[in-house]
DNA sequence: AAAAATATCAAACATCTGTTTGAAACATAC
DNA sequence: GTATGTTTCAAACAGATGTTTGATATTTTT
């Protein structure tokens, strides 16, 4: 049997989809069953609980996300630290969305908006699960900020990077909407890639400010 | 009897501060009624439903927001079109929030993490209710905007505008816990309003770039 | 091919949800 | 002070939720 086609996995895809179109609470497991065309009990069975399958759905994504972002550190780091531009640091943080959504044939949205409600979460098992696990990447970026940009402050760089970080998930989250939106009033359907070519130079902006 | 302590407006602060601690779904009618101090049936009698609940609250919140907010664009309006700068027009968003803050002696994440949530439900009702009756005030900006900034084409001040959005909605609603995270790190605890002067630069240079 | 482990299924379970009910308490008007 | 309208309250309701069960089917191992 394929590997994507695997009860489990099907779980995953549905759940996926389904948490990022309408949240954590507001569906259910018969709702992902249903979706998924498997039985209902197989997510007791397979996850455990709804809270592990909402931990395993984000897991899936991060760690795909995060070993290619690592890698493109890595290549940053390896190179001549004078190359390391502003632009170039953030499309190390979205490349490896555009290249999950062309694998996965699934709007980046989805995996930004599932991003945004790990972030709302405030007090919620998910937030420190995300950020236990996945926190050091974002510290690693940090770093190689700082190297980047000796002359600001680390507090500086603190602020900036989350005021980017609300910019990129914010936008992206919405973007499928927005671009309906403006697709009405200027006459032009923007491709994803326009959005954040456009999005880049305003962030880097505020980052050198 | 005080008008802040009739049963329909402690169930409105209640409501309020849960539905942006947890969310919608996640806080209950009970949860609601136990904080506030009323019995269950009064929601239903008060409000009618948990739907017109949360739209109440919204109503709440925004209609004191727009109307200092309105107030502000209008004297922006009368005044030398000259001294429009990005600064003034992004002051003049994030000042009414201050001034709520200060009335109402609460956090301004609360409001800006109920926004957030308005905002990821992409497919509720809620959303088209703020939009429907509040989106006049977003659309006033952009045309001062347009004015300030006439070198720039209008769909790129249509996506400079949201992503100046999700920087701010995103960090206020996280300002809390993230000015907790600064401290830890740099050993000052920042005030809201030093968080909102760093931002500003950050978001013009942005905006004009 | 028999045995053992794994996976699926329909049904039931206990709990929580928003909402409704009808009586009791309270306030207001005459 | 009685009558009328408004608000509160405990209790019950119907429906949805996550989870468990025990039987059945499927796959893997021997």
């Amino acid at each position: 049997m394929n590997k994507n086609d695997t009860t489990k996995s099907k779980i995953l895809d549905a759940a996926e989809q389904l948490f990022a179109e309408r949240g954590f609470a507001e569906t259910s497991l018969r709702t992902i069953t249903a979706r998924a065309k498997v039985n209902l009990a197989s997510v007791n069975y397979h996850f455990g609980s709804k809270k592990s399958l909402i931990q395993d759905v984000f897991d899936r994504f991060l760690s795909e996300y995060t070993s290619v972002l690592n890698a493109q550190l890595n290549s940053l780091e390896s190179s001549d630290n004078g190359s390391l531009t502003t632009e170039t640091l953030l499309r190390a943080l979205v490349s490896p969305l555009l290249a999950l959504e062309k694998q996965r044939e699934q709007s980046i949205s989805i995996f930004m908006r599932l991003l945004g409600r790990a972030y709302a979460e405030t007090q919620g098992h998910l937030r420190r699960h995300v950020t236990d696990k996945y926190g050091y990447v974002l510290v690693r970026f940090t770093l190689l900020f700082q190297s980047a940009y000796p002359s600001l402050t680390n507090d500086q760089i603190f602020w900036r990077l989350h005021y980017t970080l609300g910019s990129l998930i914010f936008t992206l989250a919405g973007s499928d909407a927005l671009r309906e939106i403006a697709e009405a009033d200027f006459d032009r359907k923007m491709a994803i890639e326009e959005v954040i070519d456009e999005m880049i130079p305003f962030l880097a902006a505020g980052m050198k400010a």
